[in-house]
DNA sequence: TAGATTGTTAATCGATTAACAATC
DNA sequence: TAGATTGTTAATCGATTAACAATC
């Protein structure tokens, strides 16, 4: 009963889904066995990174052999959670939220958008991408009913908050937080907030220091 | 003529926009100076962390009294180069391409999209959000006409490799990547990467392996 | 056996955190 | 002066990189 401790090293979670991608690719090559070494040079990644990484889903390789594709993938989806397809509810069908809730590429990631929200009444009843948008006021009573643990937030900053809190109570355990708002919640809650202003600092501090840089010309 | 080298810390340029943003709130308040120990506070962050990242900025304080705000204000903007506004581009105008374009915050950070791309005939000549969309023949002509340095990129994966070279070609410098493919660029060219599969790996992996921590219940 | 590759242990590097001297 | 805060230097921590032993 005492699971092993797993640690999670983010920078390591991170390139999981670049390795996933080319070894998929590879097993629907046929290709039934990879080295570290190989794998790296497809992903254009330091081989002793890689290794590293792939040794810490604790997938077992064969000396001089490799290791074996489709245990991998497994390895790898098994240690993100993606092995079984979780279901996830959107909150605000703006332009960034029907981008989101339209993009295929989710199959891949073990995750499935099952309904919309938005408060806009001529959204409600209709669908966007093959999903039904319902209205915000249904949101507690569904999260709870079809006990949804991840919410994807795309609606207005003032908002955000208030919908965050709601989803908290109604079971949500995790967050995928589009929105500028900082969120304050209890702290077993799972927030990851894609920070467009953080993003868009370094590749101002890149661009503009680097043109600083190369002044000689 | 000697320029000192500016040494690019990524977690301290991530955090900038944080601080920008709450002292300009402070500014407007009419606030005019601020310690970093309160100003850590504020952002809910280890105040030795906003102290060194503060210190980074080369901004001067003042023992006992803290900091200028509207001085903190300038020199973030002065390091990320918000201080001048830069023009940028956006090329794909689907639900991604419209909610970057539609986004008003950008002013806040010394970024303005001043015209959008598409290959859909419907958009082109029309509008969104002010911005006018131009044919995606016309983009390589209208970056090196406006020597446009910075371009964001919302197109479908794959022919993201070759809009980006086209730009490339035309002298952007800067690409904001929100497509999931890698590029292959020279390497003087910065690229920025929205990485969703790895955000939603990190995120996956937390509540995965949180449920299992709290078995016990 | 020989050698390539795994798996593990050690060394390096860089960011965070802590400690303390300088100063208004 | 006394004390809060800055600014800098040192210690810790964690991820990356390197080295090497184990093994098929």
């Amino acid at each position: 009963m005492a699971k092993e401790k797993i640690e999670l090293v983010i920078p390591t979670i991170r390139r999981l889904p670049t390795y996933l991608y080319k070894l998929k690719l590879l097993s629907s090559d046929g290709i039934e066995t990879i080295s570290t070494v190989q794998l790296a040079k497809m992903c254009a990644l330091n081989p002793i990174v890689v290794k590293k990484d792939i040794a810490h889903t604790k997938v077992k390789g064969k000396p001089k052999v490799g290791h074996n594709v489709n245990e991998i993938i497994a390895a790898i989806e098994e240690f993100l959670g993606w092995h079984n397809r979780s279901d996830a509810f959107i909150v605000g069908m703006g332009d960034l939220g029907k981008a989101l809730t339209k993009y295929s590429g989710f199959d891949n990631y073990g995750l499935r958008i099952i309904a919309g929200f938005d408060s806009d009444q001529s959204l409600v009843g209709g669908s966007i991408g093959g999903v039904k948008v319902f209205d915000i006021d249904e949101l507690h009573g569904l999260i709870s009913r079809l006990k949804i643990e991840m919410l994807i937030l795309t609606v207005p900053a003032k908002v955000a908050q208030k919908i965050a809190e709601i989803a908290v109570s109604a079971g949500v355990r995790g967050i995928w937080n589009f929105t500028p708002t900082k969120l304050h919640l209890p702290d077993n809650i799972i927030v990851q907030k894609v920070d467009i202003a953080a993003e868009l600092a370094v590749l101002s501090a890149k661009l503009f220091h680097s043109s600083e840089e190369e002044q000689s010309e």
